[in-house]
DNA sequence: AACCTGACTTAGTATACCCCAC
DNA sequence: GTGGGGTATACTAAGTCAGGTT
């Protein structure tokens, strides 16, 4: 209920949060999207499917044009400018009917160089709440780390009482867990770097001193056993090394989704003749023939008997892993040990898009050192590349925060390996993004009033400036910047929405104006939407969509530059994704206050606090396909849920009889036993509360991904406040790699902070 | 202004791992 | 001890955005 009414809050619909609101006692959600949805089947596969026909003909569409700029730019483009001209009278029409604003409007067209000031940014005191804290952690240095063990044995002695030889075990553990404990310490010394109580320089110079030891690079190919055949046409065909190689990555794939698209094998089998000798690929000329079964098969069992191992060896792997980590998962910047963040580099294999990929499929190639450049300090020790090997090129730069880069086949593009979110290079910057968001508080209501001035510019880029701004602000949609056509998938953002993904309704259900947004967003997740807008807006809207074809730009006077360096203007340091920020971490406050009780457990807490970061899950649309094991572990519930009513039935029957045995002996005996019935009801009440709450959240949560939002969006700061605020522990919200991505916020925030 | 690119953040999914009931 | 279910971590794709070049 708690969530519906901040949904309404908000003044805006998710669409499924008004769904859920018109069911009312119904929890899950209903309604349209799932009545177009008519089949079982999930309704991401729907929409993948949806996606993709329209997707093609979008993209037939988008073809031709292209095809016909190419014959014709100039053409094309005048006809475009005429259209523009002929818009450009239009918006003094719309004035007219809407009367004298257009004065008022002059003047605040006027005024909006006021913007100047605002950037002024408020400053806020670095407080230091670090005394206590710092005192906390000199006295339990290895604390945190250890009480797990312990707890591990506490279990284990438990356990130890029935068998006896157990002392062995128990010495080479506690000497175990001495090293362990003097590792940690050594760690946690590191680890303890407060860079957030150092002063902050401004200057581009990210690092003074920085050595590491290079990547890691993927394990060379090995073989596969000669038992292990590939069939060509029915009969088997032994490979060369390198085709064989990328013949396994096919392999490997065989029972996913991806090798039955027929994009994914057209790419692959192109790339894979690429890669073959020449007889090779004489022979091999129709991927239909090659018979992977056997290799499938081999990687199958493989990993099955890496799973059955016995301990020791699975020990002995392990061990093998936290050398590799220990050696290469490490750097030195400016006299601090920091993790890694991927200190790897990506082995080879077939590249998987997401979506609609028109690249899926293809081979994605080893990484070799020639490839690598190496970033680090001039005169510290150069990282060794592998044997027989040398770097691409060796640089010091010390304005750009990653150790080593390479550049990728399929795209063209750079990845890099950089540092871990605990870093102070991360949490530095993560610090920055929440203080800008922070500093937008204090003039989104300046640049609201500005962008609804704007809805009536006599300047059509203007308006669609303010509309689409008015999109990131209210819809908390990314910005959309322009993609290459067949590069990527056909995905949009604001600015790069076109007239076919929203739809225009007068009235819906009730309200007026309501716009219909469905399209592809970041990694092909659909968003689909049912907002009312203001009226300004959806005359706006109709404005931009006439004379348009559906896959035509909505804002075609618009993009992110342009957007962007308006933004600049408003405030120092603002682009459209500091809106994303500002509304997730400022909903997480609200929601936070409007929802906790201080006089809850902590479980209801937890509850409230769960609920508000799914509130801003839902706003930033972050889904994630229903797990694999939804329905059986709902299903579970469900049992366990039955079973609490029978016994509560039970027990009322059980009352009933203790009651009726109490009128008739009245004795003290008699009604002991039915204040215990009572009891024994009302503990049974409660707990099917509980799981009814929690079958409540678990269908709730089925489709969004909390984590994202956790991680990228909510001011740690807020979270923290709220734990110490509430006596809720940090770790009951964060785990370890959270509290240790957002030590700073932990370190400083108190239970007064404000976002 | 269009275009390109480098650097960095944000994103969902696959897999490893851990814990608990049996 | 095992299996399964849930969480944590690993992985890497896919965005944003700004600065430079054409």
């Amino acid at each position: 209920v708690g969530e519906d009414e901040i949904q309404r809050e908000r003044g805006e619909a998710r669409m499924k949060e008004r769904d859920r609101a018109e069911g009312k006692a119904k929890p899950a959600r209903t309604g349209e999207e799932e009545n177009k949805m008519s089949s079982k089947d999930t309704e991401r596969e729907q929409t993948k499917v949806k996606a993709n026909k329209a997707g093609k003909n979008q993209k037939e569409k988008r073809q031709e044009k292209r095809e016909e700029k190419v014959k014709d730019p100039k053409n094309k483009r005048e006809k475009r400018e005429g259209e523009r001209n002929s818009e450009e009278e239009r918006p003094k029409e719309n004035q007219r009917t809407k009367g004298e604003k257009e004065i008022k409007e002059e003047r605040e067209e006027g005024d909006g160089q006021e913007g100047e000031g605002w950037g002024s940014e408020p400053k806020q005191a670095k407080k230091k709440p670090k005394e206590r804290k710092a005192k906390d952690e000199t006295k339990h240095p290895e604390k945190g780390r250890k009480s797990k063990e312990k707890s591990k044995e506490v279990a284990n002695e438990g356990g130890a009482k029935k068998r006896k030889s157990k002392e062995e075990d128990d010495k080479k553990k506690s000497k175990k867990l001495k090293e362990e404990a003097e590792e940690n310490k050594k760690k946690e010394e590191d680890s303890k770097w407060k860079w957030w109580e150092e002063e902050k320089t401004d200057d581009g110079v990210k690092w003074k001193q920085l050595e590491h030891n290079g990547p890691y690079f993927a394990p060379p190919y090995e073989p596969l056993p000669d038992d292990v055949r590939f069939y060509y046409d029915g009969k088997p065909m032994k490979l060369s090394m390198a085709t064989e190689e990328i013949a396994t990555f096919y392999a490997k794939m065989l029972d996913h989704e991806y090798t039955t698209k027929e994009i994914f094998q057209t790419n692959f089998f192109h790339d894979w003749r690429k890669e073959m000798t020449s007889e090779e690929r004489k022979k091999i000329k129709h991927l239909e023939k090659c018979d992977f079964k056997e290799i499938h098969k081999y990687f199958v069992d493989r990993n099955e008997a890496r799973k059955a191992l016995p301990k020791e060896e699975k020990q002995k792997l392990k061990e093998e892993a936290d050398k590799i980590q220990e050696e290469f998962g490490y750097c030195n910047l400016d006299g601090h040990r920091e993790k890694i963040g991927n200190f790897k580099t990506e082995p080879p294999g077939l590249f998987r898009g997401r979506g609609d990929h028109p690249k899926m499929g293809m081979l994605k190639k080893r990484i070799m050192p020639e490839d690598v450049i190496i970033n680090c300090s001039k005169d510290c020790k150069i990282p060794e590349p592998p044997l027989g090997h040398k770097w691409k090129e060796v640089r010091c730069d010390n304005t750009v925060t990653w150790l080593a880069s390479w550049t990728e086949n399929i795209q063209n593009s750079i990845k890099y390996i950089m540092l871990n979110p605990s870093s102070k290079l991360k949490g530095e910057k993560d610090w920055q993004k929440y203080e800008v968001a922070r500093r937008l508080k204090g003039v989104v209501d300046k640049i609201r009033s500005q962008y609804r001035a704007d809805w009536k510019s006599r300047e059509m880029k203007k308006r669609q400036r303010s509309v689409a701004l008015y999109f990131i602000d209210k819809l908390a949609l990314r910005a959309g910047n322009e993609k290459e056509e067949g590069e990527t998938a056909d995905t949009v953002g604001c600015c790069s929405l076109r007239v076919e993904h929203i739809k225009l309704h007068s009235e819906l259900d009730g309200q007026e104006h309501v716009v219909e947004f469905d399209f592809l967003g970041k990694d092909s997740i659909r968003y689909y939407n049912k907002v009312p807008v203001e009226k300004p807006v959806f005359k706006n809207l109709q404005l931009f969509m006439e004379n348009k074809d559906p896959g035509d730009d909505l804002f075609d006077r618009l993009n992110t530059t342009v957007l962007n360096k308006h933004l600049q203007d408003l405030m120092d340091g603002l682009s459209a994704k500091v809106f994303r920020t500002y509304n997730a971490s400022i909903t997480l406050q609200e929601q936070l206050k409007a929802l906790t009780n201080a006089d809850d457990n902590v479980a209801a807490k937890l509850l409230s606090y769960n609920r508000a970061n799914r509130a801003v899950a839902i706003l930033c649309n972050h889904q994630r396909a229903t797990p694999k094991t939804f329905e059986k572990s709902m299903q579970n519930l469900q049992a366990k849920i039955d079973a609490k009513k029978e016994q509560l039935e039970e027990a009322q029957v059980e009352l009933k009889r203790a009651k009726a045995d109490l009128k008739a002996k009245k004795d003290v005996k008699s009604k002991a036993a039915v204040e215990k019935k009572k009891k024994l009801l009302e503990k049974l009440e409660e707990q099917l509360l509980k799981l009814n709450v929690q079958a409540t959240d678990k269908e709730e949560n089925k489709q969004i991904a909390l984590g994202t939002s956790k991680l990228n969006y909510l001011d740690p700061r807020i979270s923290v406040a709220w734990c110490k605020k509430f006596g809720v522990p940090i770790e009951k919200i964060y785990n370890k790699t959270q509290r240790e991505k957002f030590a700073w916020a932990i370190d400083m925030a108190d239970e007064n902070f404000e976002f």
